[in-house]
DNA sequence: CGACACATGTAACACGTTACATGATTTG
DNA sequence: CAAATCATGTAACGTGTTACATGTGTCG
């Protein structure tokens, strides 16, 4: 995911310099994305070339202000969907997907072992959501660890879709001692 | 993500050229993951650079094979939790959660939107799923589609609760006048 | 023959990450 | 005064994306 959009809903609130959306854009994320500086400044070199941003230079301090081009870019994202362009590229599909080709027997205990690590992971997400809850933590805060617990709790669901997939696999294919082409199994 | 560990997934299942590994890869993917093929040699120079493959070269032709670093990377990378070290980054929650930053008034309007949207992938992906019960489709691209769904459906239920913590906001902060209908706003 | 798959690359660009350089202002 | 924050950058690197160059082999 780029920062791109992400200045340029903060600066449709009026202009700013780098800085400030540094410290804006870590604000509205509720600390959970740290940006280097650098890169603000990089990216806005590149909306100042796109045209969806301009400076203006007061007092050895540069404001950027976002113009229509940028507002429609930011239109743009703010309905689109995102991944609908490009295909899920989730890491732990692919994971699990690329231990089925690699070594469908090993597959078994990919699956299984990334249950029981996110297992402990939701349990912990769901201490934190309480904790959170309890204290009267910010919107931002509570929606974020909202958003964590629910997509620990699919993933779950999904790995044990996977376990059953592959366990019912494995009866029909190898009824008995079939010498699967498959010998080394890593290490 | 990084096709990295998945080159080498591949690799521990037997040497092979780099060709090779961009169909191998495509076709564990389920076709989901197109790659290109110069980012499979760039990826095979940087992970014979970090000892992690090997070549040798035959008739013209290079096959590279993993060797023990690379098993071990590997390793690591079966039993790693996808997302325990960065946060979750997540673009939908991102989005939403700048959109609540930048326009608080706007917000709702992001969040319906991306609702009745998702509502819409979500059916067609559960059409998707069901058409590939019925033909009998191979394990990787049904497994691809449950993925799908049980991500859209977690992120409407997201989106949901976030519906739900904003209009209570809206209610708590502007507590007459302004029924919250939902309708225009930005700009 | 001509199109297409096989096979190996290089080049250019966008973006994120880390690290570093430079100076002003604030504050303990 | 020293350290932290504010403020603006540059450089190097990994990686993904797109496009292009260059051959061989195969098949209709």
């Amino acid at each position: 995911m780029t920062i791109r959009p992400g200045l340029l809903a903060l600066l449709a609130s009026g202009p700013s310099h780098g800085y400030q959306l540094k410290t804006g854009f870590e604000a509205a994320t509720g600390g959970m994305w740290k940006l280097n500086v650098g890169q603000v400044y990089t990216t806005l070199d590149r909306l100042g070339r796109d045209g969806c941003v301009v400076v203006d230079v007061h007092d050895d301090q540069k404001r950027y202000a976002i113009t229509a081009a940028g507002r429609e870019e930011l239109e743009s994202w703010w309905q689109a969907l995102p991944g609908d362009d490009s295909p899920p590229r989730d890491e732990l599909v692919m994971k699990v997907l690329l231990a089925i080709a690699a070594a469908p027997q090993a597959a078994l205990d990919v699956v299984t072992g990334q249950r029981t690590a996110l297992t402990e992971v939701l349990q912990r997400r769901r201490r934190a959501l309480r904790a959170e809850a309890r204290g009267g933590a910010d919107l931002v805060a509570r929606l974020a660890a909202d958003a964590a617990v629910v997509r620990a709790e699919g993933d779950l669901r999904w790995l044990d879709l996977c376990e059953a997939r592959l366990l019912e696999l494995h009866r029909t294919t190898e009824p008995n001692s079939h010498p699967v082409t498959n010998q080394e199994a890593h290490r």
